[in-house]
DNA sequence: AACTTATCCAACCGCCGCTAC
DNA sequence: AGTAGCGGCGGTTGGATAAGT
């Protein structure tokens, strides 16, 4: 492997941990699970293979159209993609588009290379929305992400003067009318969808973290209408 | 059967933004 | 205002295994 391999016991102990002192707090979970291994070692462990409910094996068809759709429209964002797939985690996803899915789209890049340069890759945020507002980062710094990351702070600070609600509203508006322009709106089967949807209502919805913030429930209620 | 190459994926690393002090 | 420490993220690495010769 990249590092050294987890064994049977130091998952148990992990697990044990978790279950005792609940998720967060990783700084401490090496001490109080008696590990020998940095917070992020246990935090990735957690939530890569011993979370409950982590969908193994292969991707179905949609899961692989999903990707492919929220790849083009967030980049490589990977949490946020697997964020709509429930029980699959950001490194799947990664690796998943790193062995299958780059390659397949490089060699059909060619054709409609037109097409994917007028798609804009948008970043939802919300920071000023939300209990749990302000804890994402400002993600990865690709040539093609910057400009609109940039273009995102820039409404950002627009519509802090005029309240919450307009900001979320056009927010909401840009994520939707690119969700849209990609055909991702409605063309998802129902079940794939209702899937989903209750995975985030059990409080399984995203890979990274057990919450969703207002960003991601704004895309997931576009997502799911 | 033995060796080489390709693929998969778990783990690590470095960076970022946020918070608390 | 500066900074240390944290959680979190995406990129990369490298060992295991499958496929090919």
């Amino acid at each position: 492997m990249g590092g050294v391999a987890w064994t049977e016991e130091e998952d148990h102990l992990l697990k044990k941990c978790i279950q005792q002192y609940g998720e967060g707090k990783w700084h401490r979970v090496p001490l109080l699970a008696g590990l020998n291994r940095c917070r992020k070692s246990c935090r990735l462990r957690w939530l890569n293979y011993l979370r409950p409910n982590i969908k193994r094996g292969n991707f179905a068809e949609e899961e692989v159209e999903m990707i492919i759709k929220l790849h083009k429209l967030l980049g490589n964002r990977w949490s946020l993609i697997a964020g709509r797939l429930p029980g699959r985690t950001a490194n799947d996803v990664k690796n998943y588009w790193n062995c299958h899915l780059s390659k397949k789209l490089n060699a059909l890049e060619g054709e409609d290379r037109q097409v994917s340069r007028e798609v804009q890759v948008i970043r939802p945020q919300a920071r000023n929305i939300g209990p749990s507002s302000g804890k994402r980062r400002g993600q990865s710094e690709s040539p093609t992400d910057k400009g609109v990351q940039q273009e995102s702070s820039m409404s950002s600070l627009t519509f802090d003067a005029d309240g919450q609600n307009h900001m979320l509203e056009t927010q909401q508006d840009n994520i939707y009318a690119c969700l849209d322009q990609q055909g991702i709106v409605g063309e998802l089967s129902m079940d794939f969808q209702l899937e989903g949807f209750e995975a985030m209502m059990n409080g399984e919805g995203s890979s990274s973290s057990s919450q969703w913030d207002w960003g991601d429930l704004l895309l997931d209620m576009d997502l799911y209408k």
